[in-house]
DNA sequence: ATTAGGG
DNA sequence: CCCTAAT
């Protein structure tokens, strides 16, 4: 450990670290508290829509069917603008799943999911259309243990097991009917529809139906062959990506499904094991060919019944909605830009809320740290490696080939790394912890899968191609939580800043000794970009991608999903009486931005810049010296700047925190001077300007 | 979006 | 570091 003088350096408030939002962005934060509650109806809802859009967008499908899917089994071959769909699909649930970060959020996600599966499947007796749907269905559980990270990182901590090796550790595969959850609080279920939609006329079509694939968005093609499909292996080719609001709306058929078995208040809104058992229950019994009928046919009338379960009280506005999905769609469009910015309120608030609040996380030298994943399942004691239950057996797999079953005890969580005083408190600690875990999850996740340790980055391909099907084994699959670190590329460029470089160079342990905690975000798998993210950038740039998963969010919900995002108004109020109680509570928090105590180096480079420019150009302060450090706004310049003279000012004994340099107080003091004496020159010739005319007029009228 | 200042 | 108000 590394010892600290102090643990705080002026401000006492600051134990919260989620760092929600860009710092750029950061200052229009008024109108983010403002809207706080609004993001929670805006969350509600934009669930809501999620599903209705693809019941929606199911509906619509079957008509297309007609020209599309005769040969439901054959599965035909999938055109190139399916492919993009699924590609979206993946994004989409990346979204849903990891963006949001919250555990609410993943769960009321999942239920209206699987809920509508339910349903869906349910509705079987009464197969009209034709519609070639394979889908396949996947839920994974597993366990893995989480101890990667910065090679120091991990001396620090004592622990040099776990390799990513490890993490595949456990994946259970269980029968298409499994239904027992086992210690198991998360579980995930994807499943997989396939239209049949030849690839050429894909376009033409869709846009007549008005709702799919639009011809203009061929960007995401990714040249392959198109995949066939064989009637038994579904879930085998990657669907239609699509841009337009509707199609983000899953026509298509991936659909991650956590369940939370959490009893406490969180399961409110959250879990419905029930259902879902259900659902796991009948799936097996159907034909895929007849499931595929019904979905394509039926979708839209599950509506209805989505509320009974997640929107008890909006069912009037929630079959509203599908009236008119027409002008629905329209608002959804129009409004798209707008749910994005709620959306990132939301997203930290939830996280902070719920999932975070309830995590458990223990730290230990021998194993580093187990964090347990909240947002996907909060309260699992998985002690890594160890999984209790078994899903079941192959056997059933094989009837069922085309599903893959999985279940997931345990997410591995990147490694953290914790500095922190011996004298600190153990409460601290705990805070400290905690702080790790929210810059984590709060910075938004993604979900990683491993195959035999290697990662599959390649989201397009099916699981089959993958190598992830029933007849394989299993226990080299693996999940993982990574952070998001995508958006960050920025840092990636020299450094923080000319001035900032000694601060970026990689020996962030003994650079910052004082900071009240230093935690650093390892990446379980070593990207390539994460490579150059972290590299450049030390602990400082690590935080950065806090607020980066905000950005993240957005873009993807902007490109790939403007389903999630659209939200009528109107409905926004109606749908928001759904389940987030706890949310709204809270909801008014707004979290703080992680504390980050400047460097000497960032000091100086402050100094440095006021120097010359002198006080109150901040923004070209900021440009000039901290244009590469995101975490720094010019207001942080500024009221860093108001502390440091106030530091300045006061005894060295009153002073905390990371000593600074009396040669640079001196300057601070000096720059000050200097400029404010600047300033009053200012003034004074602008009154001198003004003075004279004023005067004349003073005398006239009196 | 910036700047300034109080908290 | 947050929040507001005023630019």
């Amino acid at each position: 450990m590394v010892l600290q003088k102090r643990l705080d350096y002026g401000f006492n408030g600051y134990q919260v670290p989620y760092t929600p939002r860009a710092t750029r962005s950061a200052r229009r934060r008024g109108s983010f508290k403002k809207r706080a509650e609004d993001n929670n109806k805006m969350c509600a809802f934009d669930l809501l829509a999620t599903v209705a859009g693809k019941l929606l967008l199911e509906k619509k499908v079957p008509p297309s069917s007609s020209n599309a899917s005769t040969d439901e089994d054959q599965g035909p071959v999938v055109g190139d603008t399916e492919k993009k769909e699924l590609q979206d699909e993946n994004k989409q649930l990346k979204v849903e799943t990891c963006d949001r970060g919250s555990c609410d959020r993943g769960f009321i996600v999942s239920e209206l999911v699987s809920q509508a599966h339910d349903q869906k499947f349910n509705l079987k007796e009464s197969p009209h259309h034709q519609d070639d749907a394979h889908f396949g269905f996947a839920s994974a559980i597993t366990t893995s243990d989480c101890s990667e990270g910065f090679g120091d990182q991990k001396q620090v901590i004592g622990k040099t097991e776990n390799k990513m090796g490890t993490l595949a550790s456990k994946v259970e595969v269980g029968p298409s009917g499994y239904r027992e959850y086992g210690d198991c609080k998360l579980e995930v279920e994807t499943k997989r529809i396939i239209k049949d939609e030849s690839n050429k006329s894909g376009g033409m079509q869709f846009d007549n139906r008005g709702d799919r694939c639009s011809s203009d968005d061929p960007v995401v093609w990714d040249g392959k062959p198109p995949a066939v499909v064989s009637s038994d292996s579904s879930a085998k080719v990657p669907l239609c990506r699509d841009h337009s609001p509707r199609s983000s709306f899953p026509a298509t058929r991936d659909y991650v499904n956590v369940v939370s078995r959490d009893d406490d208040e969180n399961s409110s809104g959250c879990t419905h094991p029930s259902t879902t058992k259900k659902f796991f229950r009948s799936a097996p019994r159907i034909g895929d060919r007849r499931i595929r009928k019904i979905l394509a046919s039926k979708y839209w009338k599950v509506a209805p019944k989505l509320k009974d379960v997640t929107v008890s009280n909006t069912d009037g506005e929630l079959k509203a909605v599908y009236r008119n999905r027409n002008s629905y769609y329209r608002s959804i469009r129009s409004e798209r830009n707008y749910p994005i910015k709620k959306r990132r309120l939301f997203n930290s608030i939830s996280n902070y809320d719920e999932g975070i609040s309830r995590k458990n996380v223990c730290l230990s030298p021998e194993r580093g740290i187990d964090g347990d994943v909240p947002d996907l399942c909060h309260k699992m004691h998985g002690v890594p490696g160890t999984s209790s239950s078994v899903a079941g057996s192959h056997s059933s797999f094989q009837s069922r080939n085309s599903h893959v079953k999985l279940r997931i005890k345990s997410f591995r969580v990147p490694e953290l790394f914790i500095e922190i005083p011996e004298t600190a408190t153990v409460g601290s600690l705990k805070r400290r912890v905690m702080e790790a875990v929210n810059a984590i999850l709060g910075g938004g996740l993604r979900v990683g899968v491993l195959l035999q340790g290697k990662k599959v980055r390649d989201d397009n391909k099916t699981l089959i191609q993958t190598g992830i099907s029933h007849d394989n084994q299993l226990d080299a699959l693996g999940f993982s939580l990574e952070p998001n670190t995508s958006q960050n590329p920025a840092p990636l460029s020299p450094g923080d800043s000319p001035h900032m470089l000694p601060c970026n160079s990689p020996q962030p342990l003994t650079r910052y000794p004082a900071a009240p905690a230093v935690v650093h975000q390892g990446t379980c798998d070593a990207t390539t970009e994460l490579h150059l993210a972290n590299i450049v950038n030390s602990i400082e740039s690590d935080h950065d991608s806090a607020p980066s998963p905000t950005d993240m969010s957005i873009d993807k919900s902007t490109n790939d999903s403007k389903a999630l995002v659209a939200v009528p108004a109107m409905s926004v109020e109606a749908l928001s009486v759904v389940p987030m109680h706890r949310k709204s509570k809270r909801s008014e928090m707004v979290q703080r931005r992680i504390r980050r105590p400047f460097s000497v180096t960032e000091v100086e480079a402050l100094v440095q810049a006021v120097e010359k420019l002198g006080t109150g150009r901040w923004r070209d302060v900021k440009l000039r010296a901290f244009d590469n450090a995101k975490h720094r706004t010019y207001v942080d310049l500024k009221d860093k700047w108001k502390t440091l003279v106030h530091t300045a000012k006061i005894s060295p004994q009153q002073r905390r925190g990371e000593p600074v340099p009396q040669e640079l107080l001196d300057r601070v003091l000096t720059a000050h001077a200097f400029w404010s004496q600047q300033q009053a020159k200012q003034q004074l010739k602008q009154q001198q300007q003004q003075q004279p005319q004023q005067q004349p007029e003073a005398c006239l009228l009196l």
